[in-house]
DNA sequence: CTCTTGACTGAGG
DNA sequence: GCCTCAGCCAAGA
């Protein structure tokens, strides 16, 4: 697989496809391993077209660990439930421990 | 080609 | 710590 081959989405994919269960990352997080630092907002919008595939997009929130996309989702919190079901807790669209649960793939992938 | 729209982020008040 | 503003890049009309 040539990352470089692939389009941004795709890409977006491959990254997202990589966090841990029971772990969640940043749309900032996954633009900055991909290079394109100031793309985050790219990469929600590739989450958008993530729908349908083999893509946890649960566990990619923006950097305050808030479900900001959760409304992308069927019903009003199966977002949440995805996450608490892997052990992650989360009241009112808010991770927390978030800290804890954190995973950078430019730490994690380094 | 130009304009609008975001599942974002960092800086400033 | 919360709210607002502006920059950011890609895709679709």
């Amino acid at each position: 697989m040539k990352p470089e081959t692939l389009n941004f989405f795709e890409r977006v994919y491959e990254v997202a496809k990589q966090i841990p269960y029971g772990r969640v990352t940043s749309y900032g997080a996954i633009a900055v391993y991909l290079g394109v630092e100031r793309g985050a907002r790219m990469v929600g919008y590739a989450m958008n077209n993530a729908h349908g595939k083999d893509v946890p997009a649960h566990r990619v929130v923006n950097r305050k660990g808030l479900l900001t996309g959760k409304h992308h989702f069927e019903g009003t919190n199966l977002m949440q439930q995805l996450l608490e079901s892997e052990g992650v807790e989360v009241v009112e669209n808010q991770i927390q421990n978030f800290d804890y649960v954190f995973w950078n793939p430019s730490d994690a992938l380094l």
